[in-house]
DNA sequence: CACAAAATCGACTAATAGTCGAAAAAATAT
DNA sequence: ATATTTTTTCGACTATTAGTCGATTTTGTG
């Protein structure tokens, strides 16, 4: 009862690197089980499939950023720092993801899917959050909270997990995210050097 | 020279359809051919691969919107009304699109993707003469506008193309529309009435 | 009509996710 | 200790899939 889980949680780990540097559609079974030393028959005890699988390697990273998250949240930072903080969290640790990081590759479209949006789900109450702080400061002043946040997380997501942006597309960014939770203007310019920085690695 | 024309676009309407109704990935090369009457040598005949197919596919359905979304542009409706028409012409013709609409059911997320990006670089031109036009008319008040109709593109998708969307989520839009260009606060107000139908047909 | 080019055919391959019944290992009861 | 049940592991097997290839037919052309 104890070793199945241990070697439940390996395959998680071993499918999750893999997913991660090569893509989810383009890792076989074959080669998870090869990679782990086991059976067909094995790996099909511990999973229903190989998209069930897929759900739970997401729930074990989405669970694991959305902690640091919740330290982000919980520090003393100012909150645009917070909000950035807490959306910086919410991608594959620097370690696991290769320079070709298969999340943004377009053959992974199906994980990256998935993982957008348990993301949102996951994000939403803690940036919503954070903007409240800011509301409560005086710093922000909007209504409709978790959908101001989810637009945010919609558009940052889209527009800079792929690496390709402009300094443009940052500065409209930032001056949307203003507009969008009501903020002085200017107010959030300071992020515009960290985003960058964020990004390139 | 002029049969072999014809039969690629045969091919192409039948997966057109078929990718349509049930998806990319759910649908098979057997299939198609099938449907189509052909062996398999004929369709690698005229494809290089299932996924350069869906590549045309999409060529084609893009190229069909992007005609109706010109008409928009050149239409004399407001620039408002004219950005929403562009936006609603890039979307699958009602006629073809399931109730189940494949487009938008996770596991056809790659199709999705490529369509998503296609019709990202295909409407900002458009969208931003149209903007640009707003700007002439002293109604819009922006720099940028490429990038922030982009960002209009990227969550007007995101938002509304799987049809789980509150009141709220239009509200925030329509809001973030206005500042994004730098409108008249309230002037896109009676835009809300329309994107409910839109999307609910 | 002869020849070449274009189009079509379908059997075959390789890779893949998933199945299943049997065997081994571990835990539990007697 | 031994028998029995439960958990875990095994790997050969199936079905489906995208894609290949040489042979064959159809079509256009000198």
């Amino acid at each position: 009862m104890k070793k199945g889980e241990k070697r439940k949680l390996e395959l998680l780990k071993i499918a999750y690197k893999m997913f991660l540097s090569k893509g989810y559609e383009n890792t076989s079974v074959d080669e998870i089980i090869e990679e782990a030393g086991i059976a067909k028959g094995t790996y099909y005890y511990y999973f229903e499939s190989k998209e069930q699988m897929l759900e739970e390697v997401i729930e074990m990273m989405i669970g694991q950023e959305a902690e640091m998250a919740r330290q982000v949240l919980s520090s003393n930072l100012d909150v645009v720092q917070k909000i950035l903080g807490i959306m910086a969290a919410f991608r594959p640790a620097p370690e696991e993801a290769t320079i070709e990081n298969a999340l943004h590759q377009q053959e992974n479209a199906l994980m990256h899917n998935k993982v957008l949006k348990r993301l949102v789900a996951e994000a939403i109450p803690l940036l919503s959050e954070a903007a409240e702080e800011g509301i409560r400061q005086g710093i922000f002043n909007c209504d409709h909270v978790p959908e101001r946040v989810k637009i945010l997380l919609i558009v940052g997501n889209e527009l800079f997990d792929d690496g390709n942006f402009t300094e443009n597309d940052v500065t409209v960014f930032i001056d949307m995210a203003e507009k969008l939770f009501g903020a002085k203007p200017g107010s959030m310019e300071y992020v515009k050097g960290l985003i960058g920085q964020m990004e390139m690695q």
